[in-house]
DNA sequence: CCGCAGTGTATTGTATACAAATACCCAAGG
DNA sequence: CCTTGGGTATTTGTATACAATACACTGCGG
């Protein structure tokens, strides 16, 4: 989009992100207008933006708070998005022609290479992956499914994941990959559904570990 | 929301779905403003929340048109609310509280009465359904699932459809309820999702029927 | 000391003017 | 006849001023 309105909306993604906008914080419009250097127009703009992404909660009286997540809310998204994805990965899987599942192999080989170094590049694992993912959404040939997942899969705090994967975890995700492209080999949407909510799944308890300790969550009383 | 805001918002919207502005059409801001009688602000602000609700698209260059929806795209959104709200239902069934049974209880027989007569009263169908279903989706208590849901429950070529149901189909319609609140009583999750789905998936066949004739429709191909 | 009303201040909603970007049209050349 | 280029007209993006609304605070009365 435009040059002010992407300047306003990177600028306060980046200020709750950072923790700079703690949750809970205050979001004045005219006082984001002022730390982006943008008018208040392309500020609505990107609260309105920011709020469809659920980073931004508005009150009954329309003014806008920094929107805090918790535990069950996290685990409310993965839940989500393992139904969802594991949805489009059977659709997928019942559609895929033998070009995509090459770019699919091609796309896990960069994320291989990514994670091989003693130091994973993170981002460069965080890259792979969501072009991996956003090829098995475009192949699943739903336009209304991607647009939903899409407001899922954009929550940062779940991409910030992976930041806490330790390399033996980065391989798991990868080597979880590799078993969703032999369920697309065979065209079998079922076993391509199953892979898929596992690895999610998976994701969201190495986030949970990471975040509130082994102690954990038992998924079965948010589910 | 406030005043000039909604007033764009319900006036392009009640355009749309009255064929006015037919699928396709160019919606400029400017000539959005002046037939509402507001500015081009409130324009703005209603243009977005139609484009999320998918009736108004966006093209490449942030110019706006009336969305139009193809089967296969109607297919789309009752199969992904199929599964959305069977998951709800689950949700529901395995959380809900005699409380909220006897509200839908109450909620269904008000749906009753509105079939009831010789000339069914369709607008009350309509409200007792959205009522059923959105206590249904409070109930399932996740804020996420009926965030994503109401864009797809929102949909108002979806509701329309009940307009060409029979009177035989809206008591069919009413009779699932009843079951889903067996279900419901039982705290059956598997059961209230199977329903679910089953009542989502037959009032699409109801929809393409109506509106493709007989000749209909194989969802195995888009599914 | 507490509660409440009223006023002043801060914040959001709306309108409008202007800037930037895009689409359309027509004319000229192949 | 089709293509291409530029220039104009239309459309969207941004800034700003003003209006309406919500919030906070103070002072009064109980």
């Amino acid at each position: 989009m435009s040059r002010a309105s992407d300047r306003a909306y990177a600028g306060i993604r980046s200020m709750i992100l950072s923790g700079e906008l703690p949750a809970g914080a205050a979001l004045g419009e005219e006082a984001l207008a002022e730390r982006c250097g943008v008018s208040r127009t392309p500020v609505r703009d990107a609260l309105r933006r920011l709020e469809a992404e659920l980073l931004v909660k508005r009150n009954e009286t329309q003014r806008s708070f920094v929107a805090d997540w918790s535990l069950g809310d996290v685990a409310d998204a993965f839940e989500l998005r393992a139904m969802l994805e594991g949805h489009a990965a059977r659709r997928a899987a019942e559609r895929i022609d033998d070009a995509t599942i090459q770019r699919l192999r091609v796309c896990n080989q960069a994320i291989f290479e990514a994670i091989r170094p003693e130091q994973p590049d993170v981002a460069g694992f965080l890259e792979g992956n969501r072009d991996f993912h956003a090829i098995i959404l475009e192949t699943s040939g739903s336009r209304r499914l991607s647009s939903l997942l899409a407001t899922l899969i954009e929550q940062p705090v779940i991409w910030r994941t992976a930041h806490h994967y330790g390399r033996d975890a980065l391989r798991r995700s990868h080597g979880e990959h590799d078993e969703l492209l032999a369920a697309f080999a065979r065209r079998d949407g079922a076993w391509a559904e199953a892979v898929m909510a596992a690895h999610i799944r998976r994701a969201f308890h190495a986030y949970a570990d990471a975040h509130h300790g082994l102690a954990a969550f038992d998924m079965a009383r948010t589910a």
